[in-house]
DNA sequence: TTTCTTGCAAAACATTTGCAAATCG
DNA sequence: CGATTTGCAAATGTTTTGCAAGAAA
């Protein structure tokens, strides 16, 4: 099942490589920059892949469009709503708020992913 | 600024009268039930016009589509990932979680909202 | 050979835009 | 009247599909 082949390897290093959520568009982008023109749908299909092997994650934060990301420790996401800079968040959740959760919900919790939403330091000073 | 236009009211309520995250398609179809033809575009402005008044959310779950939602208490979402269901969460984060998060990143936290993924009960069965 | 993967173009969606017509205040 | 909102069609942007050709097992 783990069939690396040139493409997938060629996608999840630009991936593993970048530290700002891109878009399929960026990693095509980047993509050519390495002289590798692959086919759209064959990225789409590699990070399809790839995120089904768990090797990366696709992110839905904003509307309209997949974000993926390399970084593969638990983790959280704030988004800045006015420059729209994103940054990592690594405060992880309490155990006994997922138990609670689960108790709620009668889910089996596998995953979970945690969007902050609020002004960036910048953009407070900014403000002020 | 309040201004609700016969479309919008139509929008409102129809996303208020849904409990299951409605995406816009699916608004429009339940509006077009209710002998309501808005454009397309119509029902997107009063979407976003709804959204930024604060009368309902925009929700960014699954790839690709917003889903609205009516509920504005604080709440969050788990989705099956064997069915698709949707369900609410209405256990909230501890204050001092949220107070640990504003200092790690520096932002000023205005809103968040969390996504868990796993099976619900039933496809927890079916898989026994 | 049999199966999986790629590449390309076209298709399918979701959402936005431009602009004229309608409505509101 | 002047400002806002609507409706429509076309444009845009993202992702998926169908299928023939290529690579791998």
């Amino acid at each position: 099942m783990a069939n690396l082949t040139k493409q997938r390897r060629a996608v999840l290093e630009v991936v593993k490589a970048s530290h700002d959520h891109p878009t399929a568009a960026d990693i095509m982008d980047r993509l050519r920059e390495k002289q590798y023109k692959f086919a759209y749908a064959t990225v789409y299909n590699s990070l399809k892949y790839l995120v089904e092997q768990g090797l990366i994650k696709e992110l839905h934060i904003t509307g309209g469009v997949s974000r993926y990301d390399g970084r593969m420790e638990e983790h959280h996401h704030a988004v800045c709503d006015k420059c729209g800079k994103m940054v990592e968040v690594l405060t992880e959740l309490p155990g006994d708020f997922l138990e609670e959760v689960a108790r709620e919900t009668g889910f089996l919790i596998q995953r979970h992913h945690l969007i902050f939403h609020g002004l960036c330091k910048e953009c407070q000073d900014a403000a002020r």
